[in-house]
RNA sequence: GGGCUGCUAGCUCAAUGGCAGAGCUGAGGACUUUUAAUCCUUAGGUUCGGGGUUCGAAUCCCCGGCGGCCCA
């Protein structure tokens, strides 16, 4: 401790009006005895619960039942011996209250008329009753402070810009009802994906977040040090190798939701960190995972919307109903062409295409990238309805089985939906000897500057080596699942995105 | 990374190089049945920050910050 004391901070200092305002409110509430914060209020029921209940009681009567309500006042109107505000529980649902003069005399309602701002928290204790104009509402006895608001709300009835609904996501739940339906969403998506795969006999786990090694993706990770072990750490950026050792060690059906964390470029569809579900089964293949993420997706959007249609919120409908189309890599890539490309096409001849469309190609990548750069670049946009594409080169995707029929392809399928890509699937590659080849060429691009390479991974493939069966897996982005759903965008869908330091 | 665009009162927005304004919110007043209540009065500004051009800059130019949209 210093002599010198810290100067005490004078908050009135340089407030906007309004809030100095409220602040001496908050002092005269404390004047007089009422607490502005105090740690208990009367509450004998939720606003949702009266509304249900009284839904029939007649205009202009008094049920003769007394209850202590609370929520938030976001409208008042203030007449000279009675008072109406609009009070909002956390549910959006919504309760008239009265404030008559010879209900809670004169005192109180000086009280209400002069301490109570747009924004604070009340508990108003009366009966239920019916307003002459039919309103269902609580006329007061009394009423007191639930938590005095010391910033003022925003118009309720303008759109609250977008930076704010982001940087203060806290007054978006509070005026926006859309922004509180979001967080009941995708609560009730992860939910349903939890049942669909509980459902099919899953196991749920967690796997480290922390790792020594970034394996299981192609992405730069973000870097920590732990000062326990004196090394640098990753953030992963996929469960995907440690799930894999759980099905080695005989967990065969296993599955988890969860965050994963990329050092990589913000926008529309794209998150640092970012929600995701990751699940393998053993003795499956992409096939069998083709059909169950189907199912899961349609089990989420049924959890939803309550059918296979769900609606956007600029109000387009989605279908999700049915099977879904599916198409392979190459062909697609050859009708947008027009012209015949194989995972035999030739770099030099898929230069040729690129330059045709414009693409511009980076001379590091080879045919099998170059391909699919293609097909981001001529297809995906066009890819709303849900769509499989299967059968990728093998160079782009290092933990995928080799294709059963055709050399140098992988069975590995993509979904799109809304033109961008919510899960992919391999069937897994279990053989040892070629994962090894596989992290050897990966870690020749990371040598390269490929600082998306994946690095090899001793204790994985030590793993392996002890026999991994013959096994299904998918991932798939649990944000980019709900903006399929909503039609939102991404930190729409995710409450407290990160963004830029003010 | 590139292009376009925005940042003005607590909130949403005007002000076309010439006095910085409106609605809601706030403050004071009227009103015992209102519904974004209404009516009267009224307060509220580092125009994102810095520099420049100009008699004069919210406005034009440059640099920086923070958003949005489009493209890669």
């Amino acid at each position: 401790m210093t002599e010198q004391n810290t100067p005490a901070i004078d908050p009135a200092e340089d407030l906007p009006e309004q809030m100095r305002v409220r602040r001496s409110k908050r002092d005269r509430l404390l004047a007089e005895g009422l607490p502005p914060y105090p740690v208990e209020v009367p509450r004998t029921d939720e606003i949702t619960e009266i509304r249900a209940r009284y839904a029939d009681l007649p205009t202009d009567t008094g049920s003769g039942d007394k209850v202590s309500v609370t929520g938030r006042v976001i409208f008042v109107r203030n007449g000279g011996k009675l008072c109406f505000a609009t009070l909002r529980a956390g549910d959006g649902a919504e309760l008239q209250a009265m404030f008559s003069l010879d209900k809670v005399g004169e005192k109180s309602l000086g009280d209400w008329k002069s301490l109570v701002d747009l924004g604070d928290l009340v508990a108003v204790t009366g009966e239920v009753i019916a307003s002459r104009r039919g309103e269902l509402s609580v006329l007061a006895d009394s009423w007191a402070m639930s938590a005095k608001a010391l910033r003022p709300l925003p118009v309720a009835h303008k759109p609250l810009s977008e930076e704010t609904r982001v940087r203060q996501r806290y007054v978006d739940l509070i005026v926006r009802p859309q922004a509180r339906d979001v967080v009941r969403t995708r609560a009730t998506v992860v939910r349903s994906l939890r049942e669909s795969l509980f459902r099919r006999n899953y196991l749920e786990v967690e796997t480290p977040m922390l790792q020594l090694l970034h394996g299981g993706a192609a992405a730069r990770p973000f870097v920590t040090h732990s000062n326990a072990l004196d090394t640098d750490l990753y953030l992963r950026i996929a469960p995907e190798l440690f799930l894999k050792r759980a099905v080695v060690g005989g967990i065969e059906r296993v599955f988890e939701i969860n965050r994963n964390f990329r050092n990589e470029g913000m926008d529309s569809t794209h998150s640092p960190e970012f929600a995701m579900l990751e699940a393998y089964q053993a003795y499956a293949d992409y096939n069998v995972m083709q059909t169950q993420v189907r199912e899961w997706i349609q089990e989420a959007a049924s959890a939803v919307a309550g059918s296979h249609v769900v609606t956007h919120q600029d109000g387009t409908e989605v279908d999700l109903g049915g099977e879904w189309a599916q198409i392979t890599l190459f062909g697609a890539i050859s009708s947008a062409l027009g012209e015949e490309v194989t995972i035999g096409t030739d770099l030099a001849q898929l230069q040729r295409y690129a330059e045709k469309v414009q693409l511009s190609v980076d001379p590091k990548w080879g045919p099998g990238k170059l391909a699919e750069e293609l097909f981001e670049h001529l297809v995906t946009d066009s890819l709303v309805q849900p769509t499989f594409v299967r059968d990728f080169p093998e160079e782009t995707a290092p933990l995928t089985a080799p294709h059963r029929t055709t050399p140098g392809l992988t069975e590995k399928w993509d979904l799109y939906v809304g033109g961008f890509e919510l899960a992919t699937a391999y069937s897994e590659l279990v053989d040892p000897v070629i994962q090894r080849e596989r992290f050897h060429a990966q870690s020749l691009l990371a040598a390269g500057g490929d600082a998306e390479a994946m690095q090899l991974d001793e204790d994985f493939l030590r793993a392996m080596e002890y026999g991994m069966p013959p096994s299904g897996g998918m991932g798939m982005g649990i944000d980019r699942l709900l903006m399929a759903l909503t039609g939102l965008g991404i930190r729409e869908t995710i409450l407290f995105p990160l963004v830029r330091p003010e």
